[in-house]
DNA sequence: CAAAACATGTAATGAGTTACATGATTTC
DNA sequence: GAAATCATGTAACTCATTACATGTTTTG
């Protein structure tokens, strides 16, 4: 049975200063979009459940400059859980859908041309990809050069540098293998 | 707004000779396993529906050795919806949730050991990954050696092998980085 | 005779997105 | 004064999984 993973993901958030909805729907959106993505509408429920759960506790602060927010920090049995969740077995790799792969499954229906185009549309959507975590990188880099985090955090984008230059790579072969028919 | 894969999947998947329900999702799961997934819950609505649409029609055949059946074939408007589907443009990237990824960016909150077993984990999760690409590769070069689809199937597959083999190097050097810490 | 493979379907549930709804404050 | 940013929340909807429900035929 696959467990809900988006209730640790903002546990997680919490312990690093990101203390409000909508912060945490930022730091998500920032930091850890290349293998992780939320909506209001999961954050806002999850907080309040974590609330009733013990798991976190709010403090309404009224701020001057800004809007009211809502402040969220975990207890200790947050940190708890957020523990016992790290320590648990990985469930299976995750096997993502990917809609270029389904179509040039089925690409002997289509032109040579026509499939050229496609795999040069990924190509170009893979370098954007690649550009944004380097961006991403050099946040990191520049923001939090000797925080104990930020050790972990390169090594998630080193992956995702990776596999997209593979992918990156994989998309010039291919091209190149179709283009030797035409 | 996101287009809905699934039915294209099939329509996809009944120009391949699987024209039951059954051997869609047999198709499905063995050979397009790496980039895609579905379950009876879709497979059968969707085939209903794709009639009513007047994209497929059936034929209930009754077989003396098997259990009987309803055989399915695309109409000249399903084969029409589906090279339409074929040419037009990608949405972007699909962004796979990573658990492996999200525990290990919150893995300051971790021993160092309980983090090297989890990459250990993945590590091995890759391998078996991996291992049964191979053995589709094997499949589809032993069963379809001639066969005009069979070229794009491999493109897909030797996709899926690379993005392996480059998160499978990814975690051996982030196990060699956690290790020289200890 | 039991298990596996063949075959079709529905209902309940879960996860997540999107649209809707509201409002303060700041910056241009 | 408009747009951007900060801030919180709900309701409807979509997509997909899982459990349920049933039945035949073959193979070991």
């Amino acid at each position: 049975m696959a467990t809900n993973h988006t209730k640790y993901a903002i546990l997680g958030v919490l312990t690093i200063g990101c203390r409000t909805g909508y912060s945490i729907k930022q730091m998500i959106d920032g930091s850890l979009n290349h293998f992780w993505k939320i909506s209001y509408g999961q954050i806002y429920p999850t907080l309040k459940k974590l609330v009733e759960e013990g798991l976190a506790s709010v403090k309404e602060q009224t701020q001057e400059d800004k809007p009211d927010k809502k402040e969220y920090s975990l207890t200790s049995d947050g940190e708890k859980a957020l523990r016992d969740w790290l320590a648990e077995p990985l469930e299976s790799v995750p096997k993502e859908k990917n809609e270029l792969l389904l179509k040039l499954f089925f690409s002997r229906h289509q032109s040579l041309s026509t499939t050229l185009h496609l795999l040069e549309q990924y190509k170009k959507q893979l370098k954007e990809v690649y550009a944004t975590y380097e961006s991403i990188e050099y946040m990191i880099r520049d923001n939090n050069p000797e925080d104990v985090d930020a050790k972990y955090w390169l090594f998630t984008l080193d992956y995702g540098k990776r596999t997209t230059v593979a992918a990156l790579d994989w998309c010039e072969d291919t091209i190149e293998a179709i283009q030797e028919e035409e």
